[in-house]
DNA sequence: TTTGTGCTCAACCAAACGGTTGAATTTGTC
DNA sequence: GACAAATTCAACCGTTTGGTTGAGCACAAA
């Protein structure tokens, strides 16, 4: 399948799973606990946890018949590192384009910064699984 | 469509539209310009751009035939936002429970928590568009 | 050993996705 | 006005996705 960054966006991209994650994480609970609140089949529930699982955001166990689900909290590190990083960017480029507009005060800047700059993507985070 | 969330997720889950962003956060750029390091037509780029706006990622203005695109940080934050929420909610959990099983040395406890606490979701992120 | 409970696997379906080709649109230039 | 450049629109296509129903498996209890 695709990348790990790649699974867990598209993971949270349903409001449903983000859901999940928001009740897990006030705690571990079972399939038929997390199936409650939706007016969905429990099959289409275990669908969207294994999709939450091979994203690695939660991990299942065994407890008789029952599989509790729980959050993995490492896996957010990941996204809130991508997210961290071009956002800091983006605002350091901000800001240093506000400075630079600020001394030299005449200037009638057109529209854009200019052509852009090659390769400044960085590798696109490791494969896994 | 789906809420504001879903649509950043979604547009995010694409290793191509997260280098462009990637690229972006660098400085603005035209089509052409984004499109050069692909293996794809110019229509499938344009197709991606349109993702990224429509989730509030990019916007594009009008300079002659050509379209800048540039990066707009502000709906980062409200990834952030979210990531941050349920991240600190799930480590917060984690230590009291880590505190609470130091507090009492002798038990030997079981797997889960315990049954999860009713409603712990908040409305999760009002629409818009 | 039968029965019930909790969950997953398999097959299917409609809608969305990422890509294509081809035509159309908008703007600067000859 | 004709032409080229930059980009989008439209139709199409194979694959993925989120859902369904129905069967099957693992374990507990009777």
């Amino acid at each position: 399948m695709a990348d790990a960054l790649s699974r867990v966006f598209s993971a949270l991209a349903d409001p449903t799973r983000r859901d999940m994650v928001a009740r897990l994480s006030a705690g571990d609970a079972t399939v038929n606990e997390l199936a409650q609140p939706y007016d969905v089949t429990l099959q289409a529930v275990s669908k969207h946890l294994k999709v939450l699982e091979s994203a690695g955001l939660v991990s299942r166990s065994r407890e008789a018949q029952r599989r509790p689900v729980h959050l993995e909290a490492e896996v957010f590190d990941l996204m809130t590192k991508w997210l961290e990083r071009y956002h800091r960017q983006a605002e350091e480029r901000y800001r240093r384009l506000d400075d630079l507009l600020r001394s030299m005060p005449d200037t009638v800047g057109p529209i854009a910064v200019g052509p852009m700059q090659e390769e400044p993507s960085p590798p696109e985070t490791g494969e896994s699984k």
